[in-house]
DNA sequence: GGAATATTGTTCGCAACTCAAACAATACCG
DNA sequence: CGGTATTGTTTGAGTTGCGAACAATATTCC
C-alpha cells in the first residue's frame, strides 16, 4: 500500500519489464549459486525461454558467468551460473577513535588482504596517506581486476548524498568534505556513510547462511558509542537531512548522564562501552559531572577486560555488566515500540557476554514492550570477528548494482 | 536503493508496464483534476497516443469519467477528466473514550453525514448498535451509491492484517475480533486501524491543498493519549506485529510520571491532555502515586478551558501550558533523531494554544535535535475540525484503489 | 473570409517484451 | 537401442510503449 509520488514519479517504458525481471534473476543467482536457467526459470515462475535471454544479457553485462555442468538424476545436465565477483574489487575503510582499518575485498564481501593503523586526524594528511595505501594495497592485487570504488564509514553523521561528514565527535570533524579530495587523489568513486548504518547495509546485501533475508530489521552496535541502522523493507531509513536512525541518543532520562553529543541521559550515555566501564571504576557520569572524562581516556582498560572479571567471579564488575544489559533491554523494547521490526541484530564487545546478560535484557525488554508478540522480537548476536563496518563500507560499493530499480 | 526480496518478489508480466502507467495516471488525475489528456501526457512524459489507451481503460473501469471541455489559448478545446467518487462510499467510525464517532463520506473524504453517539462498550451491543445505524445511514442516502466498506479506528493497538483489537484500555477491550462481527452485520468489508496510524493515513491520502504531497512525515496527535503514524517512502510504518510506530510510549524518563500503558515516564504521561491539565491542579502523577486519578475522571475540565484561562492571564495555567509544550518539544526532537522526517504534523487540543507554546516548543527542539537542519525541520498544527481520525478510517478504505501497484 | 498556425485526441507501423508450445540437445535406464 | 526425463533454444502470438502521421477544432493574421 504505498502510494505513488506524482511529484517523482517513473513511468514504466517498453524496457522496464525485462529490467525488473533482469534484476530478479541477478538477485536470486546471487543468493542461490550454482543455479541454472532452468531453476531459475521454476522460480521465478518464468518459462525457460524469457530466463534463457535474461541469463543472455546478464552475461553480455558482465555481472554473471557461466560455470560447470552440474548433475542432474536423469535428463540434460544443467549448466550452472555464478555471479562475477572475484575480479571486482571494492575499497573498505573504517576509520575509528584511534585506529584506521583498510580493507581489499570483492563484490561479496570477501576479505583479500586488511590492514590497519593509528588514525590520521589532519584532513588533508588523511587523504594522502589514505590515497597512497590504496593506491600501494591495488597495485599489490596485480592485474585483472577493477577497483569499483571506495566505501569510507565514520563514527558521526554524514550526508550520504553530497559526501559531507557533517559531524564527527570522535575525530573532531566538522563539515568536512572528504569524498571529493579522496575521489580526486585516486580516481575512484568515493561513498561515505555513518558507521552504524553501514554495518547494517552489510546485513541487508552481505549477509550469508542464515543469516540472509531480512527485510525489516534494526542493527545495534554497542561500542566506544552506539551506531544504529533501520531498514524497512528492504531499504536502510536514510531521512530528510541523511541522518536518520540515531536511536543511541533517544533519551531514557531526560536528566540522565552526560552524552558524548552534548546532551544528557542518551541511550548511548547509559550503554556505551565508556558507561559500562565507568559504572564500574564508579567515575562521574551525572549530568553535572566533569566535562571529560580523564580517567577513562587515560585508562587502557576495556570492557573486555571487566568481561573476563565479571566470568572470574568479581561481583562489581557482574553488577556493571548486568545494569548495562537492563540498560540495553530496555532501549531494544522502546525501539521494538517504535520500528516494531522482524528482528534486532545486536553487535558489539559487550555481546561477547550475552550468556551473561541474555536474561537480564529479555526481563527488561518485557517490562516496556507493549504487547506480547512484540516482546518476543528474535535478537541475533552477530560476531564482530567479520568487521561489520568495514563490509558496511564496502556494501556501499556493491549494492546500486543489485537494487531494485525504481518504478511507479 | 532498495533490495529485492528473493523470498517474495513479484517478477513483470506482459500486462505490467500498462498497470504501472494506468496507476501513475490515476494518481495525476486524482491530484490535478480537471485535467486533460495531453496534459497528462505532458506530465508523464508519454506520448498521447499512450495517454489515451490509457484513459480509455480507466473509463472502463469507472475509475474516472470524462467532463466539460476546457478553454485553451488556441487549439482544440481539451476534454478535462475527473476522479470518479461522488457516488462511491465510505462509512468512517472513530470509538473513543466516551463518544462514538460515525461519518459517511465519498472516496476523496468529503463529509456527507455524520452523527455522534455515546459509545457502546459491550462488544455485541456496540456491533449491533453500529450496524444498525449503518444500515439506517445508507438507506437514507439513497439508491444510485455504491458504498465500498467500513473503516474503523479505536485508541489502542490493532492487528490491521487481522483486524484484531489487541489492547485498547481507554475502552477496555482486549483481544476483540469486532471485524468478522461487523462484517458479517453489514455484509461490507471493514478495516480496523490504530487512530493515530489512521491520522497519517489520511494526512497521506485525503489531504487538500498544499498539505498533499508529502512522503516522509510523522503525524502526531495530542488528545487523551497520544497518537502517531511514521510514513516513509509513502508507505504506512507498520512492522512485523502491525503495532510499529507508537512513539506516544518512548520514554523521557524512566522514572517518570505514570502512564496509561501500564509504564512510567511514557512521553504520552508528559503531554497527554490529561498530564497538562494534572499539572495545573497539582495533581499526583508521579511512579508511585495513585493508580486511577479519580479526581481527573470526575473531573470535566478539559484542556481547552486550561488555555483559555491561560489566555485570560492565568498564570499558573500558562506555566502547564509552557511545560507542556517543552516537553513535546523534547519528545519532537528525539522523533526527529530517530525518523528524520520532511515534516511533522501536529493535532490535538493543545495545537489551539500553539502562538502560546510555539517558542518553547522550538527551543525544547533545538536543545536535543542532533544537527543544525535537523532542527529546522518544519512543524504543521492540522486542524482537529476536520476530524482527521475519521477521515483516516475512510482513506482505509479509499487507499487501496490508488495504491502503487507491487513489482520487483 | 480564408490560409496559416496551434493544440487536442486518435490511428497506425514498429520495436520490445512476455508467454506458450514446439524443438533440439543431452543424459539415464531397462 | 528405444523410451523417458530434463535442459536450454527457437518460434509465433498477444501486449505494450514509441514515434509519426492524421483528423478535429479553435485562434490569429492578412
Amino acid at each position: 500500500m504505498r502510494k505513488i509520488n506524482t511529484r517523482d514519479f517513473h513511468v514504466a517504458t517498453r524496457t522496464t519489464s525485462r529490467d525488473i525481471n533482469r534484476h530478479i534473476a541477478l538477485n536470486l543467482i546471487r543468493e542461490h549459486q550454482p543455479i541454472s536457467r532452468a531453476d531459475l526459470a521454476r522460480r521465478m515462475n518464468l518459462t525457460r525461454g524469457v530466463v534463457s535471454v535474461l541469463v543472455h544479457e546478464l552475461i553480455a553485462q558482465d555481472l554473471i558467468h557461466e560455470g560447470a555442468t552440474g548433475e542432474a538424476a536423469r535428463g540434460r545436465k544443467p549448466t550452472f551460473l555464478h555471479i562475477r565477483t572475484h575480479d571486482r574489487l571494492v575499497v573498505a575503510v573504517d576509520v575509528r577513535f584511534t585506529r584506521t582499518y583498510l580493507m581489499l575485498c570483492d563484490f561479496s564481501g570477501r576479505q583479500l588482504a586488511i590492514e590497519t593503523y593509528a588514525t590520521v586526524v589532519s584532513i588533508p594528511e588523511f587523504v594522502k596517506d589514505l590515497a597512497a595505501r590504496i593506491r600501494k594495497l591495488l597495485k599489490r592485487q596485480g592485474p585483472g581486476f577493477t577497483c569499483e570504488g571506495i566505501g569510507l564509514v565514520v563514527p558521526g553523521m554524514v550526508d550520504q548524498r553530497t559526501g559531507k561528514i557533517l559531524n564527527a565527535p570522535a575525530l573532531g570533524w566538522r563539515d568536512v568534505d572528504i569524498r571529493t579530495k579522496l575521489a580526486a587523489a585516486t580516481g575512484l568513486a568515493v561513498h561515505i556513510e555513518n558507521s552504524g548504518r553501514a554495518s547494517a547495509l552489510a546485513q541487508l546485501w552481505l549477509a550469508r547462511g542464515e543469516a540472509i533475508g531480512e527485510h525489516n530489521f534494526v542493527y545495534i552496535s554497542i561500542s566506544d558509542g552506539v551506531g544504529t541502522g533501520v531498514v524497512v523493507n528492504g531499504e536502510l531509513l536514510r531521512g530528510r537531512d541523511h541522518i536518520a536512525g540515531e536511536f543511541g541518543h533517544m533519551p531514557l532520562n531526560l536528566d540522565g548522564p552526560r552524552c558524548m553529543c552534548g546532551n544528557s541521559g542518551c541511550w548511548e550515555a547509559y550503554t556505551s562501552n565508556l558507561a559500562t566501564v565507568s559504572r564500574y571504576f564508579g567515575w562521574n557520569l551525572s549530568k553535572d559531572g566533569p566535562k571529560r572524562l580523564e580517567d577513562a581516556e587515560r585508562s587502557s582498560f576495556t570492557v573486555l577486560d571487566m568481561i573476563s572479571r565479571a566470568r572470574g567471579g568479581d561481583a562489581k564488575a557482574m553488577a556493571a555488566v548486568l545494569t548495562t544489559g537492563r540498560f540495553l533491554g530496555l532501549g531494544i523494547a522502546t525501539i521494538i515500540n517504535l520500528v516494531n521490526p522482524d528482528c534486532i541484530y545486536l553487535a558489539g564487545e559487550i555481546t561477547t557476554a550475552w550468556n551473561l546478560i541474555e536474561d537480564t535484557v529479555r526481563e527488561a525488554m518485557a517490562e516496556r514492550t507493549l504487547t506480547e508478540a512484540a516482546t518476543r522480537t528474535p535478537i541475533r548476536v552477530t560476531s564482530t570477528q567479520e568487521y561489520p563496518r568495514l563490509r558496511g563500507a564496502a556494501a556501499l560499493i556493491a549494492a546500486p548494482t543489485f537494487a531494485a530499480p525504481r518504478v511507479a
